[in-house]
DNA sequence: AAAAACAACATGAAATTTCATATATTTTCT
DNA sequence: AGAAAATATATGAAATTTCATGTTGTTTTT
């Protein structure tokens, strides 16, 4: 493990820069701490895209392709494409909204709202796991703390 | 923009799962948090996984393909093919291993870390930016905290 | 010292992603 | 109202990424 080759702070006189530089710091925890739940994802028949995309849907009941898209981190046409996949496979539904033509309204199908119960309680789970084992170090109010990074981010 | 249209932490009696959930709050910080960084590197001519071996390479001056991929966050495959494509443009060169055939070295040449140098100053004067913004939030002991979560994640 | 296991890297082929742009529709401006 | 701008989604084509597996070289076992 590479990571490990450093003090953990990586305070030493030859600091490196990127284990000690915010944005990886937040690139790999995001990474490694999904890494596990990602794996059972993929054992549910879902890509991690898809999963964001059943996540968003649990929430919010429909919503439309651009907004899945920024919510879920993606680009519009690959959500428009990733949606496509989700329609063949009857997760989602397409449906179109009464007074703007353009808008589509994606929603979970039945087996769709299916799986993301399943999936949506595995990562509770998996989350309550993952914050035990960090409850007793600075992490453990990280959510506190990302929250406020976002809202700041989200600002300006 | 959406996440705003919830309260700040989510707490309402219709709190939704995603914006309060670990793994999306570390994956949407990380994304849009690198967002404006990541134009800056794009300018210089680099894509983002191009960046991140050039930062590698930047603190270790000279790395084999898999620790590149395991530190850059990527797979091995994709990194071989990421590493042939920067040596094209001149920005790495490859070396073998006096002892070990297996390996291949991979250093910036001049060119590629006079751009390390340029984009790394940039990087930490972006982060200094970043924190600013944040310090007086619970987000300013950030770097801390993720620390911690990495070194946790690691330990297992 | 073989054999087996492992490690590092490369590669073909399919699939996904990106980028730029097209199309259709609604909003805003004058 | 008509023109211009903006919004929502779709799509072609090139590029990248993934997955499985191949190759070569090194270590470990027995």
């Amino acid at each position: 493990m590479i990571l490990k080759t450093d003090s953990p702070q990586n305070s030493g006189p030859k600091a490196k820069f990127v284990n000690n530089y915010l944005l990886y710091l937040l690139a790999a925890a995001s990474e490694k701490a999904s890494g596990q739940f990602h794996a059972k994802v993929r054992k549910a028949g879902l890509r991690v895209p898809e999963w964001r995309v059943v996540a968003c849907l649990y929430d919010s009941d429909k919503m439309m392709i651009t907004e899945l898209a920024e919510l879920s981190l993606m680009e519009q046409s690959r959500m428009t494409r990733i949606i496509a996949q989700m329609v063949k496979r009857g997760i989602v539904k397409r449906a179109n909204d009464g007074t703007d033509r353009r808008r589509v309204w994606v929603q979970l199908t039945p087996d769709g709202m299916a799986l993301a119960q399943t999936l949506v309680a595995d990562a509770k789970a998996h989350e309550r796991a993952l914050l035990s084992e960090l409850a007793d170090t600075d992490a453990a109010r990280i959510k506190i703390m990302l929250q406020a990074v976002l809202k700041r981010l989200d600002e300006r």
